[in-house]
DNA sequence: GAGTACCCGAGCAATTTAGTAGGTTTTTTG
DNA sequence: CAAAAAACCTACTAAATTGCTCGGGTACTC
């Protein structure tokens, strides 16, 4: 497992859906809109969500996407692993002795037991964990205001354009470069 | 914080420098032979582990790094934030209100309360417990071997050069891409 | 002063990131 | 039925990161 902003991403987005199923399917232009994704990515993202059956889609008009379970039931491992999909983390990958040499390469055992503690901590993270934790802080929900076709002359909010792979879980260091 | 490769390979190299400074600091060409790490590659590591004090270099001959403090003071979360250098996680870093409409983007908010979880239970993680790991698992540490100048020729054992990040923390997932 | 080891910077190819662009289905609706 | 809304899909892109090489330094010991 990887911990960049893609996961992030994956998981702002799927609290959002949480936070807002309620009423109905959740397009991806209204995440894009409220969490500041483009929607493309936001679709790539929720395609591997899908395929992962971590969320439902409804075509057509009213459409969108639901949890395909409970938030309860959805773990940020869960999310986190269906968009980052890895591959393998060892370059001595399932072999067991990966040098031929009598002391073999400590890699894998060695941070398969951080791995695994990494996991089970991820996976007592639910989403429905998260979103509560929104709704503690008075985040406000609008009902659905159900826009008919008054989004055409919108201000577009300037298009910044940084594609850069921002840092993820961040601390709050801003160590002086000496 | 991020969790990639990178910090997979400081974190591999602090534990083989923990289980080994006990006879005199630890050459980074050892590190690198016993690790299969890149030698220049570490010393990009160990130059920014350097520069965090968390690890002290002797010069000349005889000369190598050693821990700058005990190994049960040192996290996983100081090694990992060492290397990896993050500059700032969400798209609207520092500013209070991202966005100026009345829905202030919850990024900070929501990504803060799981970050603050992962780097508790990183920082919860030292040095010495993995490296009692590591003896726990019965591994064998040669007695500095003091290979004056026998080393020559080596068959190189294939450069095999991959030059791809590799993903971290992966799940034994294989997951059929339908 | 020769050799060992740390130190430093430039530069590199493969990959990832985050996104644009442009289309196709499916479904609702007017 | 036609148009619009939405999911879906593929290809392409610039910037950044990853992991590494190369080539030189600099400090220290024997």
């Amino acid at each position: 497992m990887r911990l960049t902003t893609k996961g992030r991403f994956a998981v702002t987005a799927m609290i959002d859906l949480g936070l807002r199923q309620s009423n109905g399917p959740v397009t991806l232009a209204a995440i894009s809109q409220r969490q500041q994704i483009s929607l493309s990515y936001l679709e790539q993202l929720f395609g591997k969500l899908r395929r992962h059956e971590l969320v439902e889609s409804t075509r057509g008009p009213g459409g969108g996407y639901t949890l395909a379970r409970k938030a309860s039931d959805i773990t940020v491992a869960d999310i986190i692993v269906s968009v980052d999909e890895p591959i393998d983390a060892t370059h001595c990958a399932g072999k067991e002795n990966c040098l031929g040499e009598g002391a073999r390469c400590m890699t894998h055992d060695l941070w398969a037991s951080l791995n695994v503690r990494m996991v089970e901590f991820l996976d007592s993270v639910t989403l429905q964990k998260l979103v509560d934790e929104q709704l503690a802080k008075g985040l406000q929900i609008e009902d659905k205001p159900h826009v008919k076709r008054a989004i055409s002359a919108m201000p577009v909010s300037k298009p910044v354009r940084i594609n850069a792979p921002n840092s993820v879980f961040a601390l709050g260091n801003a160590y002086v470069k000496s």
